[in-house]
This record gives structure tokens, C-alpha cells and sequence, in this order.
RNA sequence: GGAGGAGUGGCUGAGCGGUUGAAAGCGGCGGUCUUGAAAACCGUUGACCGGUUACCCCGGUCCGGGGGUUCGAAUCCCUCCUCCUCCGCCA
């Protein structure tokens, strides 16, 4: 969410951030004509109050000496009343204008390319070969079903279809991932654990900003109006909300495992094959609240973070720095990295880290209270996977593919898994 | 699920119809003292909105959320939420 005074004072330049995003600028018209009624029958209203207050004070001091105070009391009735009603239409402006508001999405930052699609992002880098095996190679889901890994069926009879039942050694595998980077964050990097609940209420869900815009891409349970997560950044994020900070507590930094809930409404037939797209999978998410000085070096080293696992898995991938276009609704910068599946010669995005400066602290209100002047202010907050284990599962059984059918196990999830190969049954 | 109690500023905690935006303490900030620090002492210190834009001033709102009574509500009433205690149920 933006300020409405900076709404106010910068129109041309939301107005041109929402074109770059791809979002048409009509609301925006609509908030400032909004704003400009409302702020009318502010002004009206609280001159009268002005005058209510002061009545007021009369009155209780006419008590206090024992005087006459009924034909005041009589003429603040009908100002009460009037104010009442100006009052009332004040609210529903109010409401109106925060329905706007809560769809004005994030301007981006002024580094971030502008396009209106994928095709303008901006390749980083690629890092590690591009992997070739010189026999006939699987792709993942032929590999997850030769190897029983996954039974897709099975999940799709308790489920249906995008709900994957891992079995045996391929629940085993997902453990072992899990483990393995929520290990790497917490003991090697200064990320504290958290394990979150995996609903969130309609509140904390539209502070991330995952409402109102995507609702119909979430799942829902009717009776209680809660949310199931769609990443763990919802209920990390919502940690702190209302909350004060101190200065000194910044940085925070969190990593936590989630399952996440997806709908994917309306994306049946592309990517689906397989693991690629799913209702629910299992994800290791990255969370900062940081000072707003610090922001752009945290996302930084957030996408340093999340590049080691797929270091350590020794996983070929590219970085790409997306284009205003590509960005999503409560973004300032965002960079995807996306790993190499060389079954398909495809790039599978793994990770999305992102700076949302103020954007969600101040839709949470989340502050800290700054050491030099004293005074509030916003935290920064960002958030990266780290990473998301479908795709990263469907790479590695790609990539580590022998031509014996089996798959070796990367060399640091060896501890976590226990065996060293992968082998048909 | 049933019965009772409580929710006040960053924190603890008074107030229970009109000089209370709110005592006091802690914390924060500034200063005195000190080679420096601590302690002590003195001072200062709420947020948000509008006008104005120089955060200087003026006005307004806010004591869990929402609604009501009243000329006037932190204070009375209703309702919802959260926390605590007891009972029941489940693990």
C-alpha cells in the first residue's frame, strides 16, 4: 500500500509505476478525486467540532459554577447531529478509498528495467554448465515414476489432480531437501527458524499482498474466513504486524518451512507435467524486516542465500533481474533465479527475491522507532525463496541421471538422504 | 462449548461522565558530572489525519475492534475479538 499523500504528491509518478506494471491507471483517478472530496468534508467537519469542543468546555464549566446551561445544550443537539452525518459520509469515503488503495500495487525501483513482459528481464548470469548427458535422458516425471518416488495417482484419488503423494524413498528425498536448507540458512547464515502456522486470517493475508488481488488463486476454509498460505513469506511477514521495533533489533532475518496451498486457477496445461506445477508443495521461504538504508544490500545477499543451494546441490542456474512488467503487485525489485533441467533444455524458476521496501509494513503497520531522531518510521521488508522443492527435485533427478537409470545423490544431501544413489526398483 | 476476570502510551500501571491525551515508574532522547563509561541528578519524550507546508503553529481523531446512550465517554450500555482462571470435551 502507498500513502495517500504520496498518492496526492506524486500521482505522475505512480501513474507512470502502474503503466510499467502493466495495470491500468483508471483507480488512480478515481483516489484522487476521492481524496479531494473527502479532504472537504474533513475540513467541514472538524471545524464544527472545533466549535463542539469548545460549547463543551463551556457547558461543564457552567455546571461546575451551578449556571444555567439547557439553551446550549439544546443548540449542541442539532450540531451533534449534523456532525453525526458528515461523519457517516466521511466513512464511506474512507472505506471506498481503501478498497482503491489496497489494488495500487508497488512502484518499482528506478534500477529495474522497464518491459512489459518475461522477454525483457534481464539475464545477471548463468552459473555452471550447461549440463549434457550422452545417453538418452528421462525427464523428471519419468524418472520420479521409474524410481516410485512419487505416486501422482494416489494424490489425485485423496486430492485430486496437483496433489502429489510422495512415497518411500521420494518422502524421504523431500525431507532430506527440507533439512538440508533449513540447516544451510539457520546454522551457516543468520537466519532464525520459525515454524508458522499454515492458514493465515484475510488480515494477514492482504498485508503481504496476496489480497485482494490473487483471492481467486487461494484456498479458502468458508467457516473461518483463514487462508491456507501460499508461501511461508504470509505468515512471516505477518509476525510484526502492528508491532513497534527497535532500531537495534534490525536486521531480522527468518527462514521457515511451509507446505504451500496454490490454486493456479486458470493455468491447467502449461507447465503441468509432472512436479512443474502444483497445489500444494514444500518450500523453505526467507524472510527480512530490515532498516530502508539497508534494503537493496539484504536483497543482495537474500539472492546470495538462496544461489547456495543450488550451489551446494551443485545445480546450474541462471539469475535474472525482472522487468517492471514481470514484477509482482507488492515488488520494488524482484530477481528469479531459475535452475537448469536439462531433460528438456528448460529453465525452472526456483526462487523469487524481492524488496518490498515499505509497501507491506505499511499495509501491516509495521514500524521501528529510529535512534537519531526518535521518530517512527516503516521497516524495509523482503523476502526470497530458499528454495521451493518441486522444481529443484525435477532438476536433480535430471541432471544426476546415470545411464543405468539410476540417479546419484548430490554429494551434500548425502548426509540428509543416507544413500549415495537412486535406484529403480 | 459453559461460567467468571481482564484488555489504557515502546513497556509496567493509575484513572471509572466534563481542567485526563491521559498520574507514576521503566525505557528513549538531551544535559550536568567524568579522561571515558556506569551511577546519580536536571530537563525532555505518544501516534495518526487535515490546514499550512517551515513537522513551527492551528484544528481534529485515537485508552482492544465496531456500534449505541449523552450537550459531552478511557469512564455507562450492546456486540465482536484476544488473553487469564475454573468446568466440560478432545488429544
Amino acid at each position: 500500500m502507498l500513502p495517500l499523500k504520496y498518492i496526492r504528491q506524486n500521482a505522475e509518478l505512480v501513474r507512470q509505476g502502474m503503466a510499467h506494471k502493466g495495470i491500468e491507471t483508471e483507480r488512480l483517478d478515481q483516489i484522487l478525486s476521492l481524496d479531494e472530496e473527502l479532504r472537504a468534508k474533513i475540513a467541514h467537519t472538524e471545524t464544527l467540532k472545533a466549535q463542539r469542543n469548545r460549547v463543551t468546555q463551556t457547558i461543564a464549566q457552567l455546571k461546575r459554577e451551578g449556571g444555567e446551561a439547557q439553551d446550549k445544550i439544546t443548540s449542541m443537539a442539532e450540531l451533534s447531529r449534523e456532525i453525526k452525518e458528515i461523519d457517516q459520509g466521511i466513512q464511506i469515503l474512507q472505506e471506498q478509498l481503501h478498497t482503491h488503495l489496497l489494488w495500487v500495487p508497488n512502484i518499482p525501483h528506478s534500477t529495474v528495467p522497464v518491459g512489459s513482459d518475461a522477454s525483457a528481464n534481464r539475464l545477471v548470469s548463468t552459473e555452471g554448465e550447461l549440463v549434457t548427458h550422452s545417453f538418452a535422458v528421462q525427464d523428471h516425471l519419468e524418472l520420479l515414476t521409474a524410481l516410485q518416488l512419487v505416486d501422482f495417482e494416489a494424490g489425485g484419488r485423496i486430492a485430486g489432480r496437483g496433489f502429489p503423494l510422495y512415497t518411500g524413498k521420494g518422502a524421504r528425498l523431500e525431507r532430506a531437501l527440507i533439512n538440508f536448507m533449513l540447516d544451510l540458512h539457520t546454522q551457516e547464515r543468520n537466519y532464525t527458524e520459525i515454524f508458522p502456522p499454515f492458514v493465515a486470517t484475510r488480515q494477514t493475508t492482504e498485508l503481504t499482498g496476496q489480497l485482494p488481488k490473487l483471492e481467486e488463486d487461494m484456498y479458502v476454509t468458508t467457516v473461518d474466513d483463514l487462508f491456507l498460505i501460499p508461501t511461508a513469506e504470509v505468515p512471516l511477514t505477518g509476525i510484526y504486524q502492528g508491532q513497534v521495533l527497535s532500531e537495534g533489533d534490525l536486521p531480522l532475518r527468518y527462514a521457515a518451512y511451509s507446505a504451500c496451498f496454490r490454486r493456479e486457477a486458470g493455468s491447467y496445461g502449461k507447465e503441468t507435467r509432472g512436479l512443474l506445477r502444483v497445489h500444494q508443495f514444500n518450500k523453505v521461504e526467507l524472510v527480512k524486516y530490515v532498516h530502508p538504508d539497508a534494503s537493496y544490500d539484504e536483497l543482495e545477499t537474500l539472492r546470495v542465500d538462496a544461489e547456495e543451494v543450488l550451489k551446494r546441490l551443485g545445480l546450474t542456474y541462471r539469475i535474472l533481474e525482472l522487468c517492471t512488467g514481470d514484477l509482482s503487485f507488492a515488488a520494488a525489485k524482484c530477481y528469479d533465479l531459475e535452475v537448469y533441467a536439462p531433460a528438456g533444455e528448460q529453465w525452472l524458476e526456483v526462487s523469487s527475491c524481492s524488496n518490498y521496501e515499505a509497501f507491506q509494513a505499511r499495509r501491516g503497520n509495521i514500524k521501528f522507532r529510529r535512534k537519531d531522531t526518535g521518530k517512527l518510521d516503516y521497516v524495509h521488508t523482503l523476502n526470497g525463496s530458499g528454495l521451493a522443492t518441486p522444481r529443484l527435485l525435477a532438476a536433480i533427478l535430471e541432471t544426476y541421471q546415470q545411464a543405468d537409470g539410476t540417479v546419484v545423490v548430490p554429494e551434500a544431501l548425502v548426509p540428509y538422504y543416507g544413500e549415495e544413489t537412486l535406484k529403480p526398483a
